[in-house]
DNA sequence: GGTTTTACTTAACACTGTTAAGTTTTATTT
DNA sequence: AAATAAAACTTAACAGTGTTAAGTAAAACC
């Protein structure tokens, strides 16, 4: 009775092969210029199929982001894991990584931080319970504890904190990927800037 | 031969009664959930007239955008003419003037910061030069350079720094217009822990 | 009163996300 | 192997979008 988990299979298959020809598109043309029919043209099904697997276009999207982000927590978790470093500097680090996983994938950041699908009522379509942006705070959130406790920032509400170096990475990142016709300075100093800023307006 | 001026007085009464209808739309149900259909609805003329006052929606959108970020400018404007103050709190109030304008008007804030509209290449359709966004930069920029000559804060770049304080205030304003349903502190603190921190870590 | 210019509207195009109904393919049962 | 049941996929359509070309009504000029 192979026959089920054949099939299983192979609807797994179809639904990668439609994720990643989404992927590929969202990422490169953004999310509002991806049409459903496009995307079925490219993986050569008809539009609807593609509804077989995904309850409708945000949804696709979000299932997107949450496999990208993985990625992030990933990165996040192994300089956490790194515990020969200093706390503080396990912050630092997890600042530019968050930062520059952001721009390098700009389409899926300006997706799941900047422009969260809203529906008619102004609430957020993907919750933020159980989200891989939800697994990525809290990492930042152990690493400020960690510096707090280190005694490497100042004490205070680690929320507060967290959310405040949030506003600070996420600033400069949306700045980067939605104003290219600014003139910036250049990227890494900036980046650099913000870092340094943050993590001496918190030090003890 | 008075014809001329009252029909030219007509023309721009029923641009403002466009501008104004659309303004309230857009920032009651977002930019993406007013069409155009609706908007002409409202003021009782056919959809294709807007067309004649305005090239496109988002040229319509980023006008009504200019004026209301010109009140932003003459709020910035008017905390500069204090010069009672020392420059650096100038920037502090600034700095506050500008997250709590974006919270006040989230959905111009969204539109004019938080997703500019990109063509099918990925250009800004409303070019910085020149826009109020600018303007309001620039005044930053200004209170930067003034901290820096009082020596309330640190010697550097003052593009770098114009652009860190940028970051950290569009950072926590676009954080709390964008994700209502994370659980933030409470927004007063969040606001006072952003600014206090970058100003901290701007001293000299 | 007739003509030209200005203001506005109707109809249509080429799209969009999404759903209901119909068809083809695959698997199971007799 | 044929008939039935189930799953996978498609066609056609709905209701909406921004936008344009062509047509009509109104006002201004001569």
């Amino acid at each position: 009775m192979g026959v089920q988990e054949r099939r299983e299979r192979e609807k797994e298959e179809l639904r990668e092969i439609i994720l990643d020809a989404a992927s590929e598109m969202f990422a490169q043309e953004g999310y509002a210029n991806v049409s459903m029919r496009k995307i079925a043209d490219k993986i050569e099904y008809s539009p609807t199929t593609i509804y077989l697997y995904f309850k409708d276009k945000s949804d696709l999207l979000n299932q997107i982001c949450e496999e990208t982000f993985g990625k992030l927590i990933e990165m996040v978790a192994a300089i956490e894991a790194e515990d020969s470093d200093a706390p503080i500097n396990c912050l630092q680090k997890g600042m530019r990584a968050y930062i520059e996983f952001g721009l390098k994938y700009p389409n899926h950041y300006e997706v799941t931080f900047i422009t969260p699908i809203m529906d008619f009522l102004g609430q957020e379509v993907h919750p933020y319970e159980g989200s891989s942006g939800q697994k990525a705070f809290e990492h930042i959130t152990r690493q400020v504890v960690g510096s707090m406790q280190a005694g490497q920032i100042k004490q205070g509400d680690a929320a507060v904190i967290s959310q405040t170096i949030w506003a600070a990475i996420h600033g400069v990142t949306a700045l980067l990927i939605g104003h290219q016709d600014f003139p910036f300075v250049e990227k890494e100093i900036l980046i650099d800037s913000v870092i340094k800023t943050t993590i001496k307006g918190l030090q003890a």
